[in-house]
DNA sequence: GCCGTTTTCGGCCCGACTGTTTTCAGTCG
């Protein structure tokens, strides 16, 4: 579990125990909110409360963060396990389970002594079975058969999953429900159009002009293994892979309003309806009430306009300042997937003992897939060869060897296409070693057209020494790209820390590159290193890392990872067209 | 507990769906 993840459970479940155990109701909302908050950071909420940024952060007052300080330090909050007391630990699990709230949990966990968070699922398994559950007041058959869905599909459900295998479940969704005679359009919501790194449940919205058919369409989607709710304008749904699905319909009247409101994000909203109140006005996903009239918008750009302000692009909807650019009429132009020129980070199939992985494409293969994809430019950037057990002899044969392979396979591709409209780069990923020295000497680094310098290696060091090991690697002339900043792997590895603000004044002063990695599992740095890189002048490149040409087409997730951070086609230098990025590159 | 270009007090987003109910509480997003 991220440390995110983790800090953001303990204060739900502290906000559960208000729930159960007190009336103030705000105060719960202030723990969700702080814990919503926490999990949506683009970085290590520890990293902050290191460098005493926590005031920083919208949502944690005073209070929260003299808790979460102690909870750093200490690793426990005395204020908070006084509180847990009051509950059974059972209901805490419980409360992972759809349908199941704190107040539903605490019932249960309390009637049955479920005081073991890790038996109480399978324990509550158990009571039902014996049809023990029906002794709890207000838990009639329905509600059994109801709970019995919901801890089936808890056993299966998935967590967050990335963005990319969200996005092609939603396509598929997405296409069914555009073949449907009624229906005008079929978008994604939520955290998948914002075009977050992770993605929760799968929500999408069909604009439809006969909703109810529309409806049945959405519920006989062949993929479906259940149908958890289903109503007139809202339905959800279980995939047979696993995944669940919410369906919202709407008519064209009030598209624009539902697509804003289902879009979010819950800050972004929550901004907004205080904006709306101050003007009389009350948001929802309808429309615009004023008074008791309804005001209905077909598109976004109509709704945002009504409130006196610019339409918002989905991926920068977190209230992380956007809304206070728009009423102002400065929101920048973020840059486009058709804007990009070229890709510098690609693994060719040259076979040699490398320090990690091969690509598995060839060279041919790779440039028609850039010549698809329009581009003017293209960077083969594999990685060095293994250190150990090679001289400097043999690695510089190997080098020699590469290079003539590239540039013989680049003309025959040349002639057999008879164009000569892409220009071939020739590059290396030199690893970054656990001192900071580079994993190639100076002579044979000065070989190549360019090189990202990349850590892969030693990710526990201190946050001084990786800020060292970093500008060290950068102070090479040819070292001209900093390759996956943070080095984070979703769901697998935290983002080293660094202190970005001096490596990126280093950068901004001396030409050097952020790379912005399109890899899924990578894009890598998250949204708001970009934000403050951006702030500080750094350029930016896009690169996907591609180890096969169909990797080449996740382009758009980098993309989208760098509007996220507020990125304008000025920001990325790969936008520039060839001799304007050769200028650069020098 | 959080927050403030009317406020350091007094507000705090809004609605769908479900189940068990004749008006609502709990949960979810």
């Amino acid at each position: 579990m991220t440390i995110n993840r983790e800090t953001a459970q303990l204060l739900e479940r502290v906000a559960a125990v208000f729930r159960v155990k007190e009336g103030d109701t705000f105060r719960v909302k202030a723990y969700n909110n702080a814990a919503a908050v926490i999990e949506n950071l683009g970085e290590p909420i520890d990293n902050l409360w290191k460098e005493n940024r926590l005031d920083s952060v919208p949502g944690l007052g005073e209070g929260i963060q003299k808790y979460l300080s102690e909870y750093f330090t200490k690793g426990r909050v005395r204020h908070f396990d006084s509180q847990f007391k009051k509950v059974p630990a059972g209901m805490f699990s419980l409360m992972s389970i759809r349908g199941i709230g704190p107040i539903t949990a605490y019932k249960i966990a309390k009637k049955f002594k479920l005081t073991d968070e890790k038996t109480a699922i399978k324990k509550l398994s158990l009571l039902i079975k014996q049809k023990k559950l029906k002794n709890l007041e207000d838990f009639k058959d329905k509600s059994v058969l109801r709970l019995t869905k919901s801890l089936k599909i808890n056993s299966t459900g998935k967590g967050r999953i990335l963005l990319s295998e969200a996005f092609k479940i939603a396509e598929e969704y997405i296409n069914y429900l555009k073949k449907s005679p009624h229906s005008i359009e079929a978008e994604p919501l939520g955290s998948l159009r914002r075009k977050l790194a992770t993605v929760g449940d799968i929500d999408l919205a069909v604009n439809s002009n006969n909703p109810s058919k529309t409806m049945e369409h959405v519920l006989s989607y062949p993929n479906i293994s259940s149908v958890i709710t289903s109503g007139e304008k809202v339905s959800h749904v279980k995939l047979k892979n696993g995944f669940e699905v919410d369906i919202k319909i709407s008519e064209p009247m009030g598209w624009g309003s539902l697509l804003q409101h289902y879009t979010g994000s819950k800050m972004h909203n929550i901004h907004l309806r205080t904006i709306a109140k101050d003007k009389g006005l009350s948001l929802s996903e309808y429309g615009v009430k004023k008074g008791k009239k309804l005001l209905r918008f077909n598109t976004e750009i109509d709704f945002y306009r009504y409130l006196g302000m610019q339409m918002i692009p989905p991926e920068i909807r977190e209230d992380g300042g956007e809304i206070e650019l728009a009423q102002r009429n400065m929101l920048p132009t973020l840059v486009e997937q058709k804007d990009i020129k070229g890709d510098l980070h690609i693994h060719s199939d040259f076979d040699y003992p490398s320090s990690h992985d091969l690509g598995e494409s060839t060279l041919h293969e790779i440039l028609r897939q850039a010549q698809k994809q329009k581009y003017q430019y293209v960077g083969i950037a594999d990685h060095n060869p293994k250190i150990t057990g090679l001289s400097e002899k043999e690695t510089k044969r190997i080098l020699i060897e590469r290079k003539k392979y590239l540039e013989k396979n680049f003309r025959t591709y040349e002639k057999s296409v008879k164009t000569r409209t892409l220009k071939l780069l020739i590059g290396m990923e030199v690893d970054i070693r656990p001192d900071g020295d580079l994993a190639l000497s100076d002579k044979l680094i000065d070989t190549f057209d360019y090189i990202i310098v990349s850590i892969h290696s030693s990710f526990e060091k201190s946050k001084e020494d990786n800020t060292e090991r970093i500008l060290n690697a950068l102070s090479h002339p040819k070292a001209i790209i900093l390759g996956h900043p943070t080095g984070r792997i979703i769901n697998s590895r935290e983002p080293i820390p660094a202190d970005w603000p001096k490596i990126f004044d280093y950068c901004a002063k001396n030409g050097k590159m952020l790379e912005i990695n399109a890899y899924p599992d990578r894009l890598d740095p998250q949204e708001d290193l970009i934000k403050l890189a951006i702030n500080q002048g750094v350029r930016l490149i896009i690169n996907t890392d591609s180890h096969h040409v169909g990797h080449m087409e996740l382009m758009k997730f980098g993309v989208w990872q760098a509007k996220r951070g507020f990125a304008g086609k000025q920001d990325i230098v790969n936008t520039r067209p060839l001799q304007d990025f050769l200028r650069v590159l020098k």
